[in-house]
DNA sequence: CGGGCGCTTGATTTGAATCAAACTGGGTGG
DNA sequence: CCACCCAGTTTGATTCAAATCAAGCGCCCG
């Protein structure tokens, strides 16, 4: 895989998170040891990831998403860059399709990381560590699922995304996905979503630039409570 | 830990699952690194699996849940005999408690894996396909809290407990929780999951022998689709 | 310059929450 | 031993939030 800026940042976040190693190096080798692959929007990817034991997002998006006999579509997972998928068990009831044009992931076979474990032991607690978030990611998003109003859903996306989107800035935000997406994934109707949207923009808390484009004007509305 | 014959039984089916090595000896090790605790029922157990890396539960049952602000419980996973809890990074969100008198669990320290894995490798992949499986309920029991009426959800339900009760016979469960937990597990009102028991009783898809134990009439009802 | 996709808004319907109340069985204390 | 109590469960009546049905708008892309 190239050693592109971007790349190099990402690799540099993953590794600086809770290991304390030469960083430089063990960045090269990883970024070495990852054989990159892109997709365009809307195109499954389930085949590549499937065959690598993990793959870590290095731009665009992922989602993860199950078909019911209705024809309905869930998404139970939507991986963003930095994010590693492949912990579960492959399991064909689940899909795996890019979000955007230019969604690019890097897979790293088993073998290849267990010779990486073998150079910087660390990466062993890096996998760990990332599993851990998989798992954090599934249980937080069956909190927002569950229980609360479509209101409540949508404010809570956008907080979870305003803090896993952009580390930095946290006053505005460029959703990944699309409406349908949003609602495919938090289990309500699209036009609930867009009405949940119109009800913050309204009250002041949000402002759409675009609709994909959105503004924090309140960041006190992400607080928890109804 | 002592060698009771369930927990034999247990570990003999951890370690079969996907491992071929010589079974009895490697349990004898796992039954021995293993430190047993046991807790009543509605009894917090954050205390003592916070501190060990993984647990396996041996008998009851525990629940993870975290509590909204509205007072309201959301519990995110159910961890029945021969299942695992602890691969998730602790989070003082979520809290533990047993289920029933007398649930065991059976903790593994850090260093007590390493050492475990030591002697016997496949230890570690057998770690890795239990991390799996708790990704697995989780991505799973999101696509039931997402599906879209509340009966869909107790059939679901009940499939699921049908498959990770008894691994045996099919035609009888034994629900490990009350009413008030399924509801809260499930995302909807006590009324309603009663009203769905309901409704599959007097279709004759399901038999109440007691509220808990549940007799299969029409193992289809489990099937998919509304 | 269509045409379709993504987004928004309005009107109506509906499924589940809520409020209210009665029933069960097991356990406790008089 | 019985009366009581209480947690768990069930049923009914009412309310309400979100799905559904319907329609229009803007914009990007072919």
């Amino acid at each position: 895989m190239r050693e592109t800026p971007e790349c190099v940042e990402l690799f540099g976040r993953l590794l600086t998170r809770e290991i304390p190693y030469d960083e430089a190096e063990a960045r090269t080798a990883m970024i070495a040891a990852a054989r990159e692959t892109r997709w365009r929007r809307n195109q499954p990817c389930d085949a590549v990831v499937a065959r690598s034991s993990v793959a870590c997002v290095v731009a665009g998006a992922v989602r993860k998403f199950a078909l019911r006999p209705s024809g309905r579509r869930q998404i139970v997972d939507l991986i963003v860059p930095g994010d590693f998928l492949g912990f579960g068990r492959p399991d064909p009831a689940f899909l795996l399709e890019a979000v955007s044009n230019d969604t690019r992931v890097a897979c790293f076979t088993r073998d290849r990381i267990e010779r990486l474990t073998a150079r910087f032991p660390p990466v062993s607690t890096l996998m760990q560590s990332c599993a851990a978030d998989a798992i954090r990611r599934l249980e937080h998003h069956l909190l927002v699922q569950s229980r609360i109003t479509a209101r409540e859903k949508v404010r809570a996306y956008l907080a979870e995304m305003t803090r896993r989107m952009k580390p930095g800035r946290a006053e505005t935000v460029t959703l990944p996905i699309t409406r349908y997406d949003i609602a495919d994934h938090l289990g309500i109707a699209v036009e609930t979503v867009s009405r949940a949207m119109t009800v913050l923009r309204r009250r002041g808390s949000i402002a759409l630039r675009t609709p994909r484009d959105i503004e924090i004007r309140d960041p006190s509305m992400l607080a928890e409570g109804r």
